[in-house]
RNA sequence: GCUGGAGUGGCGGAACUGGCAGACGCGCCGGACUCAAAAUCCGGUGGGGCUCACCCCCCGUGAGGGUUCGACUCCCUCCUCCAGCACCA
C-alpha cells in the first residue's frame, strides 16, 4: 500500500501551490480583504523553531480564512539590516551584504520547502536601497516637522573596540567581546525621533486596543510609557539668584520635606559645592557617586548613598531652610534631576533618612486606620490621607492638598502642573556601517544639511573594510564622506552615522502592498484598501520596542497625510516560546532542534501539526521527539485509510440513496461535531490542539468501523473523508491535497470552500443525563433529546437506584439542567 | 517590590456560560497478526478500597477557607513557578 514519502509528496503540491499563484492576493477585487501578518524574520542564517512555529499558526489562520471566502494577503520580507552582518564579516570576512544575501537564500528556500502559503510577489527586503531609501525620505520628512532633531547624548563607549556599544551589548557593565573591559560613556551628537510629541496619544490609544491586543503588552507599553501627573517645584536658594526645581506627584507631603536631593549629575552641584568649606571631600564623594551611578545603573538595588552639601534652599510654603544633599538613587534622567526628601512617606526617602539620621516628621495621616506617631512608624505610609501639621493645608485630604497647593505655588509662580514621561525620544544614530545611511550632510557655512529629496537614496557604499575598531566604517571611505553642500555646493561631509534597524520594521508593512513604487513609500490607495493589519502574529519579544515604534510611525504618516489610521495593528496575538528539555530552544543550551533535520525525517506536515498539537499556540509548548512521531502516526494512519478506500469510492461515486444505516449516521454526525468544533476554534480561541484533537477522534471512529466497506456506503464514506481532509488542511495542507486529489476531486483544497456543518445532524440525538442526589452523581439514562423537564425527571424517578436512594426520604427540591443532568436534592 | 500569566495523571495537555475531571496524544501494560521481531490493528491505564462477577464505594485539579443543590471553573487569604519592569519621585 505504501506510506506517505513527505520528502516526495510535499515538493509536489508546493510546487503546484505556486505555479497557480494560489496564494497571491489581488490587490482589488470583490471579496473581503484580511491582512495577515507575522512579524519579519532576521536573517540570521537558519529558521529556528521559533519562526516555525510563528509562520505554522499565521499559515493555518491564512489557509482557513482562505478557505472562508476571504482575499488573505499574507507577506513575508526579511529585516536584513543589523549588527550580527557585520560581526560576521569580522568573524569570517564575509561581506555583510553577501552573508545577508546568503542567509536570505537559505532560509527562503526553508520557508518554501515548509510549504507556508506566503504571496511571494511581495516580498521585500530592507537592506535594499528600493526599501530603505523611503526610511530615508521620512526622516527628511520628520526633519522638516522639527521630529527629528540632533543633540548631544551620552551613549555606551568600548575602549578595546573603539566604538559604540548598543543597550544589549553590554553585559554587566562591560563590553560583551571584552568582558573584562568596563563601558566607558561617551557624548556623542546623535539624532533623535521625537516620539515624546506623541507620548500622551500614544498612551491614550492603548484603551482603544484593549480586549485586542494582549493585556500583557497593554501593560507593558503603559509602563514604558510611564507617565506621572505632577507638579514642578522651584526651590529658591538663599542669597542668590538660581534655584533647584523638583518634580513630585506629591506636592501634599511637602510640609514633609526634610531635604533636597540631586542627582550626582545636577548641573548646579559643582557651583553649589564650591565655595562649601571642606569642598574637597565633598567633590571626592560626589565624583564617586557619578561613577557609579553610570557603571551600575542596571545593578538596581545598590545602597542609598548621598553626602550633605553644606548648602541649603528654601521651603517655597515655609521659607525654612532645607538641606540640600547629592544622592546616587536620585536619577538625571527623570523629572528634573532633583526630588524633595519625605521620609515619612515615600520608601527610598525614608530609607535615606533612616541613614542619615535626618527627622521624619509625619504630615498625612491614614483615613481609616490606626493614626501614625513618630514612635510606630516603621516604614513610610505612601497612602493618601488627611494632611497633618501642614500649616494652612491642614486637614485637606491628599487629593484636596494636591489641587491647592499646586494652584497656590503657581500663583506665587513657584509651582506648574507638570507631567513626565518615562519614555524618551528615540535615539536612531548608530555608529555602525549595516544600515540605512541617515541623509544628512554637515556644510561649515550652512550647517545641518538635509540631503535633497530627489537625490535619494543616499547609497550605503559596499566597499568597505569592517574591522570592528575605530568607529564607524563609514568614515574611511573618502567617496562617501566627501559630499558637495547641496545648498551651497561647497564642500560638505556626510553623515557616517546610520538608522537603528529598528526604523525599517517600523513602517515595513505598508511596503508589502507596492514592493517596488518608486515615487512613494507604498501606493496610498492599497493601502488604504489593506489597511489596518487585521492580525498580527509574533512573539512577546517585540513589546515595547517594535510595537512601540510602529505605531508611533503610523501616527507621525497619519500627521503627514499619508494614511487616515490612528493605529496600524486590529489585532495582535503572542504566540508562546518553543520550550525543550524544559528551557527555552537556544544555542548556547544547545537544545536547539533544527528544522532542517525535522522536514529531512518527517517532513513539513508533521512538523505542522506537532507545533499546533502540542499546545495552544498563546502557551509555551515542550518539543518532544516521542510526540512528533505520534503527529506522523496519525498522518500515517489517516493516509492508509483514505489510500485504502479511495479506489471504491471513485468507481462508485454515487451509490444508491437508501436507508442510511447506524453506522453511516454515526460517522455523519461525528463528521459534523467535528466540523463545528473546528471552526469554533478558528473563530473563537484559537486552540488548534483540540480541533487536531477532534480530528483524530473522528479518524479513530472511522478505524473503530472498519471494515467500512461492509456496513458505510461509498456515498456516506466518500462525504465523510471529504469533510475530514478539508478540516484538517489547515494544520497539514500537503497531506490534504494528496488525499484530495485521491479521493477524485478535480479541484485543488487551496481553493476549496470551508465545510459547512449541519447543526440538525451535529446535534446529539440520544443523550445521557446523569443523575445526581445531593450533588453526587447516582445514575445515569440515556435519553432522547425532545423530552420535557417533567419527563426528564419521572424517568429519573423511575430509574432503580435512584428509587432506592429516595425510599422514605423528603426531597427538598431538584434541580434540572436540560440536557446535562438532574439533582435531586434531600432534605437533610 | 510592581505588573502580566500559570499551577490538573508518569509527561504534553482537555473540560465552551458553575453541571459525568483527565478528551486527544506520548509513555507504559496486555491481546491479535508473525517462526520471531518491527510495523500495524484492538483493549487497558489518576490514587485507594472491595467475596476484582470491571459491580460498587471513597479520595482526587498548588494550600486553606467561603458562596452554591453542585466549584478545575466564582470570591477571600496564602504558597510556588515563568515572563516583563525595576530606586520613575
Amino acid at each position: 500500500m505504501g506510506d506517505y514519502d513527505s520528502n516526495t509528496i510535499e515538493p509536489k503540491w508546493q510546487r503546484f501551490w505556486e505555479e497557480r499563484q494560489f496564494f497571491h492576493a489581488p490587490k482589488t477585487g470583490p471579496k473581503p480583504k484580511l491582512y495577515l501578518l507575522e512579524m519579519l524574520p532576521y536573517p540570521s542564517g537558519d529558521l529556528h523553531m521559533g519562526h516555525m512555529r510563528n509562520y505554522t499558526i499565521g499559515d493555518a489562520v491564512a489557509r482557513y480564512q482562505r478557505a472562508r471566502g476571504m482575499n488573505v494577503f499574507h507577506p513575508i520580507g526579511w529585516d536584513a539590516f543589523g549588527l550580527p552582518a557585520e560581526n560576521a564579516a569580522i568573524k569570517n570576512k564575509v561581506h555583510p551584504r553577501q552573508w545577508t544575501l546568503n542567509n536570505i537564500a537559505r532560509m527562503k528556500a526553508q520557508l518554501r520547502r515548509f510549504g507556508f502559503s506566503y504571496d511571494w510577489s511581495s516580498e521585500i527586503s530592507t537592506c535594499e536601497p528600493e526599501f530603505y531609501r523611503w526610511n530615508q525620505w521620512f526622516f527628511l520628512q520628520m526633519f522638516k516637522r522639527g521630529l527629528a532633531y540632533r543633540k548631544k547624548s551620552r551613549v555606551n563607549w568600548c575602549p578595546q573596540c573603539q566604538t559604540v556599544l548598543a543597550n544589549e551589548q553590554v553585559v554587566e557593565g562591560c563590553c560583551w567581546r571584552h568582558e573584562e573591559t568596563p563601558v566607558e560613556q561617551r557624548e556623542l551628537e546623535q539624532w533623535f525621533l521625537k516620539i515624546t510629541d506623541y507620548a500622551e496619544e500614544l498612551l491614550a490609544d492603548l484603551d482603544k486596543l484593549a480586549g485586542r491586543w494582549p493585556e500583557r503588552i497593554l501593560t507593558m507599553q503603559r509602563n514604558w510609557i510611564g507617565k506621572s501627573v505632577g507638579a514642578r517645584v522651584r526651590w529658591a536658594l538663599p542669597q542668590s539668584d538660581k534655584f533647584i526645581e523638583t518634580f513630585t506627584t506629591r506636592i501634599d507631603t511637602i510640609y514633609g520635606a526634610v531635604a533636597l536631593l540631586l542627582a550626582p549629575e545636577y548641573p548646579l552641584v559643582d557651583e553649589l559645592i564650591a565655595a562649601v568649606p571642606g569642598h574637597a571631600t565633598i567633590r571626592r564623594e560626589v565624583e564617586k557617586m557619578r561613577q557609579q551611578s553610570q557603571r551600575a545603573q542596571a545593578l538596581a538595588q545598590t545602597e542609598k548613598e548621598g553626602i550633605f552639601t553644606g548648602r541649603f534652599a528654601l521651603h517655597p510654603f515655609t521659607g525654612e531652610k532645607v538641606p540640600i544633599w547629592v544622592s546616587n538613587f536620585v536619577l538625571m534622567e527623570y523629572g528634573t534631576g532633583a526630588v524633595q526628601a519625605v521620609p515619612a512617606h515615600d520608601e527610598r526617602d525614608f530609607e535615606f533618612c533612616h541613614k542619615y539620621r535626618l527627622p521624619i516628621p509625619i504630615v498625612v495621616q491614614p483615613v481609616d486606620d490606626k493614626p501614625l506617631t513618630d514612635a510606630s512608624l516603621r516604614e513610610a505610609f505612601t497612602g493618601y490621607g488627611r494632611l497633618v501639621n501642614s500649616g494652612p493645608y491642614t486637614g485637606l485630604t491628599s487629593a484636596q492638598a494636591l489641587e491647592k497647593m499646586t494652584d497656590d505655588l503657581a500663583q506665587q509662580g513657584k509651582a506648574e502642573r507638570t507631567v513626565f514621561y518615562r519614555i524618551k525620544d528615540w535615539g536612531i544614530s548608530r555608529q555602525r556601517y549595516w544600515g540605512t545611511p541617515i541623509p544628512i550632510i554637515y556644510c561649515d557655512a550652512c550647517g545641518t544639511v538635509p540631503v535633497p529629496e530627489d537625490q535619494l537614496p543616499v547609497v550605503l557604499p559596499l566597499d568597505v573594510e569592517i574591522t570592528g575598531t575605530g568607529g564607524s566604517p563609514l568614515l574611511n571611505v573618502p567617496s562617501f564622506v566627501n559630499a558637495p553642500c547641496p545648498k551651497c555646493g561647497g564642500p560638505g561631509r556626510r553623515e557616517t552615522d546610520t538608522m537603528d534597524t529598528f526604523v525599517d520594521s517600523s513602517w515595513y508593512f505598508y511596503r508589502y502592498l507596492s514592493p517596488h513604487e518608486d515615487k512613494a513609500p507604498f501606493d496610498t490607495e492599497t493601502v488604504k484598501r489593506f489597511f489596518p493589519i487585521d492580525l498580527y502574529i509574533g512573539g512577546a519579544e517585540h513589546a515595547v520596542l517594535h510595537l512601540i515604534y510602529c505605531r508611533f510611525w503610523t501616527k507621525v504618516m497619519r500627521d503627514l497625510g499619508l494614511v487616515k489610521l490612528d493605529e496600524p495593528v486590529t489585532r495582535l496575538f503572542n504566540q508562546g516560546m518553543v520550550i525543550k528539555d524544559g528551557a527555552k530552544m537556544s544555542k548556547s543550551r544547545g537544545n536547539v532542534v533544527s528544522t532542517d533535520e525535522m522536514i529531512e525525517k518527517y517532513g513539513a506536515d508533521t512538523a505542522r501539526l506537532f507545533t499546533l498539537f502540542a499546545a495552544p499556540p498563546s502557551k509555551d509548548m515542550e518539543w518532544t521527539q516521542a510526540g512528533v512521531e505520534g503527529c506522523e502516526r496519525f498522518l500515517q494512519r489517516i493516509f492508509r485509510l483514505v489510500a485504502k478506500h479511495a479506489p471504491r469510492l471513485r468507481q462508485h461515486k454515487v451509490s444508491p440513496s437508501g436507508e442510511v444505516t447506524a453506522n453511516e449516521r454515526l460517522l455523519l454526525r461525528k463528521a459534523h461535531q467535528t466540523c463545528r468544533r473546528v471552526t469554533h476554534d478558528f473563530e473563537t480561541r484559537w486552540h488548534f490542539n483540540t480541533s487536531i484533537a477532534a480530528i483524530m477522534e473522528l479518524v479513530n471512529q472511522l478505524y473503530l468501523l472498519e471494515p467500512l466497506e461492509q456496513s458505510v456506503s461509498a456515498k456516506v464514506l466518500d462525504e465523510v473523508l471529504g469533510m475530514t481532509v478539508l478540516l484538517f488542511s489547515p494544520f497539514a495542507p500537503h497531506m490534504a491535497e494528496e488525499l484530495w486529489e485521491r479521493l477524485g476531486r478535480t479541484s485543488s483544497v487551496a481553493e476549496t470552500p470551508w465545510p459547512g456543518y449541519d447543526a440538525e445532524l451535529a446535534r446529539e440525538e440520544e443523550y445521557e443525563i446523569v443523575i445526581q442526589v445531593n450533588g453526587r452523581v447516582r445514575s445515569r439514562l440515556r435519553v432522547s433529546e425532545d423530552l420535557t423537564e417533567q419527563e426528564l425527571l419521572e424517568q429519573a424517578h423511575a430509574d432503580q437506584r435512584v428509587a432506592a436512594l429516595l425510599n422514605g426520604q423528603r426531597i427538598a427540591r431538584t434541580v434540572v439542567v436540560p440536557k446535562k443532568l438532574i439533582n435531586i436534592v434531600l432534605v437533610q
